[in-house]
DNA sequence: TATTGTTATACTCTATAACTATA
DNA sequence: TATAGTTATAGAGTATAACAATA
């Protein structure tokens, strides 16, 4: 009986899923090289460089890292001059974080990078395959992001297991 | 400028596959409790369970994990009594990989969870889209595991950057 | 000499809990 | 009382190096 009638690993998404997003924190590593924390840095740029300046707390979730974790990130990212903490006018217990010039123009130098890579990660599809991989994984994101109801495993689900 | 239009997370691919993978691994959680080390566990009866015993370390290739990983996880599974090792035969060295049969049965009795948890994943794709998806993830996941070139970053990229 | 697998160690990343200050 | 952020500690996960057995 070959693979693709059987439960092999080719056929798991989670395996598939695994193997590309590894792939592509590989591709995209060389160009993240000045970015504290890489691809996690990088990522922080992109979502704290829209137009409102955001809480700790919200990029933290859009990131999906703690906000223990955020602390030592932006502790760094702010060292190294690419954002800064800023008081919130409407809450003093919170801090907007806002990108700086630095941080824009470092966002600049490796978006070239960034595309290539994606581009070699995205090698073997086609440009409309692109396209189509692009929006679904972009939608299936935004649509997890939303719903983040953090069932925390193990629980409910282990009777349904216990025959 | 909206958002569409700029550099933000949300086109980010690198953001969208970490968000979906993350989503994965928490819908998954649930159903892969008995499998010792989780969702991985489960990776190595798919990846080992094929028709031809195979070595640890081609199982570490495939699963993305390092051969020294790959030993404690199959300790755990072994002392489980989900797989066993065998001498090879053609090599005095090496040792295959073998599912055993409570391997199998435990396999089995995940699938439908497996199934409801990644249709879960994929909840916000038509049926079209999901059979696209996939296809594309999985022809992706075997194009980037069979180019293994492992370019350890931050070496011939970083005089690129430098200006 | 190179490779498979194991072991021990160290390092990174992440999670937990306690704390301050605000609300 | 609950929340935003920080800090310190512990834990899980991972990588590194050294080793034994074999090719």
């Amino acid at each position: 009986m070959p693979c693709w009638a059987q439960n092999c690993v080719e056929n798991d998404l989670g395996w598939a899923l695994g193997v590309v997003f590894r792939r592509y924190q590989r591709a995209v590593g060389a160009v993240l090289c000045d970015v504290p924390s890489g691809l996690r840095g990088y990522q922080l740029l992109a979502s704290a460089g829209g137009q409102a300046p955001r809480r700790q707390l919200a990029l933290a979730h859009e990131l999906g890292i703690d906000r223990t974790v955020m602390t030592y990130l932006l502790d760094d990212m702010e060292q190294a001059g690419l954002v800064e903490r800023q008081p919130d006018p409407a809450d003093r217990r919170a801090r907007l974080v806002a990108v700086t010039p630095a941080g824009h123009a470092l966002m600049g130098k490796v978006q070239a990078g960034l595309a290539e890579a994606e581009n070699d990660v995205l090698g073997s599809l086609s440009a409309d395959e692109r396209h189509s991989f692009r929006q679904a994984v972009q939608r299936l994101a935004l649509d997890a992001s939303a719903s983040n109801h953090a069932a925390d495993a193990c629980s409910e689900a282990t009777e349904s297991l216990a025959d």
